[in-house]
DNA sequence: TGACAATATTAGATTATTATAATATTGTTC
DNA sequence: GAACAATATTATAATAATCTAATATTGTCA
């Protein structure tokens, strides 16, 4: 009996890389918040567009986020919500004092 | 109020960067059941030698695994019993149907 | 001490990720 | 439909991650 069986850790480890990177990461901390369109994680960000744009991009085709668009802005919100089960087991690592 | 406070983005996603690897992930997974020496890994996992001890020196230096020489031979096993938990939410998302 | 077994390290070529700059697309408003 | 705002895409140069092959280290035992 193991963790994740290996047919699964090919998947797993890609899902993995897909949210190992800092600015990646942060965009996952700010949704989880709640849906935010580009602007706005350009500005909680301070990444430039283009950057910013590749990285959503990416998570999108990951299948981690999903987009919707409201006129000339888009919207970005957190795709499965396991996803963020993910995020509280790293605060449990890399921030133990917020979580009691 | 945010997932992973900013000042701990950096150390967050690279922990997620030293397991973000397949091989790296399949050596965490096997550890989930107990400490095993590099020859077992090697045998568990296929990979070749040189690559292996590269991945777990690696980990060691990223701080996920501890290592313990006995005689000739040196035992891995996870260093911190919270990356236990990042694996169950990991496989939460990846093979749901083995978390009833 | 010499030979062997187990593991680690180094050097190198290859491939993958990343950021920037430039350009393209899409929607809105007049 | 022209001008603008918001976002996406492409090209590309720079950096980082990876694997293999070769060599080094450490411990055991005769």
């Amino acid at each position: 009996m193991q963790a994740i069986p290996q047919e699964n850790i090919k998947d797993a480890s890609q899902g993995l890389r897909a949210i190992a990177h800092e600015l990646r990461l942060a965009v996952l901390c700010h949704l989880m918040n709640g849906p935010m369109c580009v602007a706005e994680l350009l500005e909680a960000t301070g990444a430039s567009q283009s950057n910013l744009s590749q990285h959503l991009a990416k998570m999108r085709m990951m299948g981690i986020l999903k987009n919707e668009r409201r006129g000339t802005q888009v919207y970005y919100r957190i795709a499965d919500p396991a996803f963020e089960g993910l995020i509280m087991a790293l605060k449990n690592i890399y921030c133990p004092e917020m979580c009691t």
